[in-house]
DNA sequence: GTCTATAACTAGATAGAC
DNA sequence: GTCTATCTAGTTATAGAC
C-alpha cells in the first residue's frame, strides 16, 4: 500500500529520476487509471520533484503515452519474435493453428505470471489498454496493436484458408477478448475461488487458452 | 462533443433533476473514467446546480455506484429471465448449450445496437466495468455479475456433462471474454474497417459469438 | 538537472438563504 | 429541493535560484 517513498533531499542521475518516474506512474496508472492520478502522487511514490516530470516528459499525458509505450512494445516484440520462428518453422507448408495462437498468448501470460516483475501492475495496465479515454494514451494503443493484428490476420488468414476475411475479423477480435479478460482475471484474484488459485499456471492456462481459441476459430460457419 | 446545457434558472421536478445527472454522468463516466470527471462537469452537462449532486447522491462515488447499478441490472435481469425461458423449454431434458450462450448474449449485444437509446455509451460503460479502480463501483459491479455468473455456471455443467469445474470456470472467463471485447470494438468504430461498419448488426454478431463460443466450451481438453 | 516557490485554477463538500 | 457563496485543499504548470 505504502509507495517507495524517500527523503526529498536524496540525489539521482537524470536517467535514474526519469526511470523511477516511469515506475510509480506504472503502478499508479495501473491501480486508478491515468484520470485519477495527479502528478503529486507519482512525484511523491517516486521520491523526486514535482517539477521533474514537466523536465522529462513536459506534461502528465506525454508520461502516460511513454509509460503504456514501455509496457506494450516488448511484448509485441516477442509475439512477432515467436510468429517470425512459427514460420520459419513450418517453411513452404501451412503453419499449424494452435502455433500462430500460441505465438500471440504466450508472451502475454508468461509476462503476467513472471512475479519477479510487477505482475499485478502488467496485468491492470493491460486492462487499461482498452479502457483508456480518448487522449494520447488510446492513440497509442491504438497504432502499436494495429501493426501486430495485421500480420496476424495474414497468419490467421493462412492457417485457416476456409475463413472469410470478415468471418476471420470477428473470430481474432473474439480470440483477443478471451486472452485479455483472463489476464485481468489473474489480476483481480478477489475473483477466483480459492481451489482455483493453487492450480493456476502460466503453462495451464496457455494450454486452455490455444485449446478454446482454436476450436473457435475453426468452428463451421453457420449454427 | 457540446453537452446538453440549461439556463441556470431554469427549474426541475426532484425526480427529474436526479435522472438528468445520472444520464450526464452516465455518458461522462464512460467517456473519461469516473476518476477523471468532475462533479462540476456532470452538474454543467446536466444543468443543474452543484449542489444537487450532494442532495441527492451525497458523494461522487455514491452517483457513480448508482450509475454502474442502472446500466447492469436490467441487463441481467433480462439473462436470467432468457435463461429461465431456456429452462422451461427443454422441460427435463438437457438445454442446448447454444440456447444457453444465447441467453447470456443476446441482451448485451441487443443494447449495444439499440440506437434509440445511447448504445456508445452503453459499450464504453460496460468496458469501464472491468477496469474502474477499486471503489464502491467495483464492489457493486462484482456483487452484481457473482449471482449471474453462479446461476449461468450451473446452466452450463448441466449442458456440458464431461468438462470439470474448473476447465469450465475458464471457458466461461474466455466467453465473457469474447463478449465483452467485441462489444467495446463496437463502441470504438475507428477500429473497424470500413467495409465491416457496413455488415455489423446485432444478429450477426449474436449468431457469430454463439458459433465461436460453443465450439471453445465444447472443445475436446488437451491438445 | 534538480529544486523552491508560487501563479492561476479546479476539486469536493457544505452552510444557510430562499 | 434548490441555489448562492464559500471553505479548504489539491491541481497543473512554470519561472528562476542553485
Amino acid at each position: 500500500m505504502a509507495p517507495q517513498q524517500e527523503r526529498p533531499g536524496e540525489e539521482h542521475s537524470p536517467a535514474e529520476t526519469r526511470q523511477r518516474i516511469l515506475d510509480a506512474a506504472e503502478r499508479l496508472f495501473a491501480l486508478r487509471g491515468v484520470g485519477a492520478v495527479s502528478i503529486r502522487d507519482i512525484t511523491q511514490a517516486a521520491g523526486v520533484n514535482v517539477a521533474a516530470i514537466n523536465y522529462h516528459f513536459k506534461t502528465k499525458h506525454g508520461l502516460a503515452a511513454e509509460v503504456f509505450k514501455r509496457c506494450i512494445d516488448p511484448l509485441n516484440a516477442r509475439r512477432l519474435e515467436l510468429l517470425d520462428a512459427v514460420e520459419t518453422r513450418a517453411g513452404g507448408k501451412l503453419p499449424e493453428l494452435e502455433d500462430v495462437l500460441e505465438a500471440m498468448i504466450r508472451p502475454a501470460v508468461e509476462r503476467g505470471f513472471d512475479h519477479e516483475q510487477d505482475s499485478e501492475t502488467f496485468l491492470k495496465l493491460t486492462g487499461r489498454c482498452l479502457s483508456e479515454p480518448n487522449t494520447e494514451v488510446e492513440e497509442i494503443v491504438r497504432a502499436h496493436f494495429e501493426k501486430l493484428i495485421r500480420r496476424f490476420d495474414a497468419a490467421f488468414l493462412r492457417a485457416l484458408p476456409d475463413l472469410g476475411p470478415e468471418e476471420l475479423f470477428w473470430r481474432v477480435k473474439f480470440m483477443a477478448g478471451a486472452l485479455h479478460y483472463s489476464l485481468l482475471t489473474c489480476g483481480k484474484q478477489k475473483n477466483l475461488p480459492v481451489k482455483l488459485r493453487k492450480t493456476l499456471d502460466a503453462e495451464g492456462l496457455i494450454q486452455r487458452l490455444v485449446v478454446f481459441t482454436a476450436a473457435g476459430l475453426r468452428a463451421s460457419v453457420s449454427r
